[in-house]
DNA sequence: GCTAGCACTCTACGTCCTCGAGTGCTAAAC
DNA sequence: GTTTAGCACTCGAGGACGTAGAGTGCTAGC
């Protein structure tokens, strides 16, 4: 697979380079002759023929130009990717968007900024680690019968659910049980959340043990299960790419993009030691219906672990080394804009 | 404008609903063959020039067959709309999936179902009438420095905002102040809160008053112009209709329902006694680039006061009929399901 | 090992043609 | 007066054909 002398690798970015920018299929004289190689389109036929063969290039049709393989993409993301730097304008205007808004809508924010850069969809989610620890949970009666369960956790991140009682509390009863049930439960990591953890709550509440039981039912499930909220923004930058013309070909992408629990598994992190920017091209992805696009993605938080993740979905003709910066800065961004106390 | 004869009303409704159906253009020849109008297809062609001559159809070119105007489709929505019902089982089917599923995602399941049965894009939203009361408040500390605002209304819905503070504040304070604001809030409607509202709050809360500031400040401004969550579902379906089938046609909408205020202004009811559903056709919607679309919407609510909204967005060419009942009925059933204690 | 030259392949695109659908008009029939 | 048969006409869809141009692979010579 390392067959690749230097000036294969050379002239195999410089494909990779303008195919990126300009989509179409890349021949032999354009290489020639757009970079100084020093060495004729002759020459650089011969060497993509052999680029070909070992499957970094193809041939959209006999009499056209090359185009970069998902394979070529990879060595590339891995081997020559270039520390693209941004602008400085572009850093700025970036964080101003970040800080600039409601606490509660900075990812939501910095999605929809990376997709209008971009011009890619963006996603963004909360990942629940199950080290994530809970910090408080409150009760609060919409209705005498229902009990909105609000429980805030190390993330920030808080869920609601309605739990529903065959008999009403009085909401200063359900106050009291909120108390006893948060002092128990505080700090603990939500995996250690067992069907046992809540029995037996002492004190004034104990005649709730019902309500209790029902509360930790809906905490394991609903908050093991949930992450906190999916975004996703931009989708419909990805009609304007050109490999998305054909509807046919969008419609599918569009589609799995929609339904949630596909942009969470999009965003979980791979392997163990995916610390940094992760990059799936084309197939090397979980879903058949992105096997036409690169999701490239990155975990943030405010601490050393990661507790949400960032990412963009385009055309696996992206440019990497920008699309990266750009990610792993605004992970920074956003890590430095929710954990500022 | 209502030089409609009886027979040309009958032609113009056999052309809309075979259109409806095909996404093609009727020929005079269709219009008399496949229905027993009783007159050849010369004659039909006198009618359909005339209709052509008052608006109600179109020819994409000479030779093609002709297809309805907006004008055409409005007539046909007042005043040709046969009351579809719904097959028993595609109600029931429905209503097990509205009322299987967390009381919290019901208005999200209902646009979903919406989206899948029609095809098109469903969209959903509360509005906040100003009517709204609020029930209940408590602020919860992620982090010392900061309080998770969390205000239960009359609508079930509550909402969080971050707020924060110069100074730690204890969370038995906090708890103690959360207590205060409810009592003094309670039942109040929103429309009534005023920079006033919580001056001077009594008793130990006192010393907090910045705080107790700061907090009436983000409900006004959070509560009064964020409407409630905002729901759109099955947007990719729009690159199924046939209409649609050129990206560029297609991307305008799809940014457009991407947009949140774009679909809460879809949304908003129209006039005052807008008490049904309502149709909003083509150009008639306030945004020139979803003009090739409809909007079919209605409010629905527990009372007789409407406390969100349910809507659809397609081609202009869709079953009226079907779309309608389908809207009412479910926007029933929300209520219903929401409404039960 | 590199390159000039060249025959070859294939797509994109324009022209031309035919086919068929649907029309509008006219004159005859009811 | 209304309806209808007949017919000439228009126009788009789609197939056949030809050309231009881009890019290739191969070979022979540097």
């Amino acid at each position: 697979m390392a067959e690749l002398d230097t000036r294969k690798r050379e002239i195999l970015r410089l494909i990779i380079d303008d195919y990126v920018l300009t989509a179409e299929p890349i021949g032999s004289e354009t290489v020639s002759a757009r970079h100084r190689l020093g060495v004729s389109p002759a020459t650089v036929r011969n060497e993509m023929a052999g680029l070909e063969e070992l499957g970094y290039l193809r041939q959209p049709h006999t009499s056209a130009g090359r185009v970069p393989t998902e394979q070529a993409y990879r060595v590339y993301v891995d081997s020559m990717l270039g520390e693209e730097h941004l602008p400085a304008w572009e850093r700025a205007r970036l964080r101003r968007t970040l800080f600039g808004v409601q606490p509660d809508r900075t990812v939501e924010q910095a999605a929809h900024a990376l997709a209008s850069v971009t011009n890619f969809a963006a996603v963004a989610a909360s990942v629940t680690t199950g080290e994530t620890r809970l910090r408080h949970l409150q009760l609060v009666p919409p209705t005498p019968r229902r009990a909105l369960l609000i429980a805030v956790t190390d993330e920030g991140v808080f869920e609601g659910t309605t739990a529903e009682f065959e008999t009403p509390i009085p909401p200063d009863d359900l106050d009291r049980l909120s108390h006893e049930i948060s002092r128990r439960i505080a700090g603990m990591p939500l995996h250690d959340l067992t069907p046992r953890t809540l029995d037996a709550v002492i004190g004034d509440a104990a005649r709730y043990q019902r309500v209790v039981d029902e509360v930790a039912r809906l905490l394991r499930e609903h908050l093991s299960q949930t992450p906190g909220p999916v975004y996703s923004e931009g989708k419909a930058n990805i009609l304007k790419q050109p490999e998305f013309q054909d509807v046919r070909r969008a419609q599918p992408v569009l589609s799995a993009l929609e339904q949630r629990d596909v942009v969470v598994e999009l965003l979980r992190p791979g392997s163990e030691e995916d610390r940094g920017v992760m990059v799936r091209i084309g197939h090397e992805g979980p879903y058949e219906e992105l096997a036409s696009t690169s999701v490239v993605s990155t975990g943030y938080g405010p601490g050393d672990e990661a507790m949400a993740s960032l990412g963009i979905v385009g055309p696996t003709r992206m440019r990497y080394g920008k699309v990266i910066s750009l990610l792993s800065f605004l992970a920074d961004s956003l890590a430095e804009a929710l954990g500022q106390a």
